[in-house]
DNA sequence: CCAAAAGTGTTCAGCTTACACCCATGA
DNA sequence: TCATGGGTGTAAGCTGAACACTTTTGG
């Protein structure tokens, strides 16, 4: 037991932080949440918000604190990204960090706690420059979102419970940054027989009004458990 | 400046390993480096081969290196997978692994060093049990090697730098653990203009023998600069 | 009554899939 | 000469892409 010991012992020990890319959607663009650092070095530039992975933390409840922390928020969709961990990345000290993104539904969200961390949104065709290697991180995980929305449903996250179809397309488009056609949207979608039409039109948008639609994930997964692939 | 340096010493450091996935072909099924563990705890058991990263190594770098000592091999396809942070996945302390996994070819591998290192090879669908949460790397690796194949020309790196059509439609069918049509296979891949035809013919799988071709990597960065997108 | 967004079908091209026979050669 | 794996073409169905007009209603 002491022998096994000292074999790890002989290695070193890094600090690991965790960085977040949060995504939201406010009807028309694709937004990041930016924070001002709060610590030196680089105090006051913009930045993901993070943290440093503490002893009895996994990575994952690490991501989701730093989240809660700074957002009021938790049980969103969270996801690993990946890791960046070069000598020089942090120019005081080494630290190896773990990437993750994370999709929120703007509407339920307590604005006035971002706004208390320094925290603000910038649509991704226009934020500032970033700290470190944030700037990497994000393009990691535009990429990312936007291969993995096209086969999986995690655009919901974003949206609210109750969206409308041109809501749902306006969304695509912001996150793809191009048109596409109405007829065929709506079409490919409601052919997935995944959404549920309900009663009840957002007129907000609109004079006619929009039907609003629910996603059904049960119906998901029990397609998905019979070898069903989204995909739009 | 001291400032700044407390504000990370505050965090607790931990250790950082790597693990990787080495996935080689041998012409039938897709197969994984295992190797026995040589340091306690569970000394003796089948595991993925890793390390620990050291101060001066980037974790690319200490991927490199662990898979470098223990195949001889560099240059290799290595990509990283995922981070696995949970507190307790080593019973002895905790450790964070970074995993990856590496595309070889098995026919340019020097099979003795491997064998001097306990490393030995297994089918993907028949190998033993693995220490720590291995077999979950193991699966997410294999989960990724199949959807990034269907759209990456990763396949080749499994390949000698000459191979016949009917042993690449043997990898993928290998990798997807199913049958494909080989007049259907042939023509889709051909159609994508991407193997230069040789004209010496492989003997030996068959009497009448198949063409060589070899993949055009230039070719290929040329047409997706273009927008071109590989698909299988 | 008009501006603005919602909603709806059809056609065509290209791709995927299914499927069966001849060829070349070594033993 | 025969067993073995290599190589080829076509037809049918399906999917993706392009495209224009009607409906509703608040102002």
């Amino acid at each position: 037991m002491n022998k096994t010991k000292t074999t790890y012992q002989a290695n070193p020990r890094h600090y690991v932080a965790v960085d977040s890319i949060v995504f939201g959607f406010d009807g028309e663009d694709l937004k990041i949440l930016l924070i001002k650092r709060k610590i030196e070095p680089l105090k006051g530039e913009w930045s993901l918000m993070g943290g440093f992975v503490q002893e009895k933390q996994s990575i994952d409840q690490a991501a989701e604190i730093v989240l809660k922390n700074l957002t009021g928020l938790d049980n969103v969709y969270l996801e690993q990204l990946s890791t960046f961990g070069e000598v020089q990345r942090d120019p005081i000290d080494r630290v190896i960090s773990v990437a993750y993104y994370a999709l929120i539904k703007l509407n339920e969200y307590d604005r006035q706690i971002v706004h208390n961390n320094g925290g603000e949104w910038f649509s991704i065709s226009n934020y500032p420059k970033l700290i470190l290697d944030h700037e990497e991180m994000v393009q990691t995980a535009i990429s990312k979102l936007r291969r993995k929305c096209r086969t999986q449903p995690i655009g919901f996250e974003l949206l609210p419970e109750k969206f409308t179809i041109p809501q749902l397309q306006s969304l695509y488009e912001a996150i793809w940054m191009q048109k596409l056609d109405k007829r065929n949207f709506r079409k490919k979608f409601l052919s997935m027989n995944l959404l549920d039409k309900l009663e009840e039109k957002d007129k907000e948008n609109s004079k006619k009004g929009a039907f609003y639609y629910k996603f059904n994930k049960e119906k998901y997964e029990q397609l998905t458990s019979r070898g069903f692939i989204f995909e739009i």
